[in-house]
DNA sequence: CTCGTTTCGTCGCTTAGGCAACAAACGAAG
DNA sequence: CTTCGTTTGTTGCCTAAGCGACGAAACGAG
């Protein structure tokens, strides 16, 4: 047990996890989440989750600094798996993927909103720093796995690319989805890509508002 | 933990057990029970077991002294369950009660012999001694419940009807098992209380093959 | 028969989790 | 304002569970 110093980042490198921390994870998770289907973020207190989680309270601060940080990774792992599901046959660094990943952002986020009722906006605060890095690192692993790909954002660095990247499609989801009438995630994500990327010729495919 | 001296019975007192330890016994059942609807007992191996509960080895010797204990306790268990759930409404020790907690024991060995495809007779050596435990363990609570119901009994002992009852209801419903063709648990346990149950009168209720 | 393989029980040591109690912060009455 | 109840983090002590290794059976193949 890791008294005061979390371990909340999963290293992919390190398969060899105690069982028991994989297990009270996940009943920690998995409580949180049906408590969040049930009532707004702010009516659930740890020791509600705990219960539910058949887990000691003492346990939960051993693995999560507070509430929101429970909050933030949970979403920040589900981000990652929807991206890396939604990308492992895509890893050219080209527009048509940024429109992917792009799409998967948005989707994300607005099946995230569903799932909680009335708890969008107090967690947006919590969560858009720890949502924000998530694209980050997987924009810059992207581009690391194919540099030459950072042609086509005009020569800028991949650090450059990543921060922009990860704000605009931050920024434009939580806009978009403010809307009650709002265009397919295809479209809104397209109008943004055609800001960051610098082509000679315009993409052949995908349709504008 | 509780190392070389078992603690499998449950004892109804003791609301205060570890969570853990909960939660161990019914990965490891749980898991158990899995394995048993996909093949025979015998080719099923402790480590089997652990290994789908994600639970260590080492831990399920602490829990249950091996193998065949562990589908013991388990079918007493749900058998005991089965009954007080059949019985929380017919506490008075009546010739109609006992029919019912015949019917019981006969539906609930039919549908035990039916969730493990070929181990009934692997396990009925085995278990047999539990199940029978089990039943006489329940009656005799019933009994004491309602001490003037042994008049029915032809006024023998307590430890007497118990035993007679379990005995009784357990080699009759092994026996009813064994035919492909055979009447309903009702008439089948109909033919055994009519033999335990000393009446002036016959009994008004039920039919007889 | 002996050999290798597998499973079984068991053991000592390490670590995660349960428990009870604590001070501190907060809010809602009184 | 004070008081009461609740929630929050935190701590020390104890117990359950994980881990690796071990020798003893069981079992089949050569």
């Amino acid at each position: 047990m890791c008294r005061g110093n979390m371990q909340v980042v999963e290293c992919p490198h390190e398969a060899k996890v105690d069982p028991r921390v994989k297990r009270t994870r996940k009943l920690i998770i998995d409580a949180f989440r049906a408590l969040m289907n049930e009532r707004p973020f702010a009516e659930i207190s740890v020791a509600d989750i705990t219960d539910r989680a058949t887990v000691n309270r003492a346990t939960f601060y051993a693995h999560f600094e507070d509430k929101d940080h429970l909050a933030s990774s949970m979403i920040k792992g589900e981000l990652e798996v929807a991206l890396l599901e939604k990308l492992k046959d895509c890893r050219a660094v080209t527009p048509e993927n940024l429109q992917m990943i792009g799409v998967a952002v948005f989707d994300f986020i607005a099946g995230a909103h569903l799932s909680c009722p009335k708890t969008g906006c107090d967690l947006e605060k919590t969560i858009g720093g720890t949502l924000r890095e998530a694209i980050y690192a997987f924009v810059s692993k992207w581009i690391e796995m194919d540099p030459a790909g950072l042609k086509y954002f005009g020569g800028s660095g991949p650090d450059t690319v990543a921060t922009v990247v990860a704000w605009s499609f931050y920024g434009g989801a939580m806009n978009w989805t403010k809307y009650t009438k709002r265009p397919t995630s295809e479209a809104a994500v397209r109008e943004i890509t055609k800001m960051l990327v610098k082509l000679e010729r315009p993409l052949t495919t995908g349709t504008v508002i």
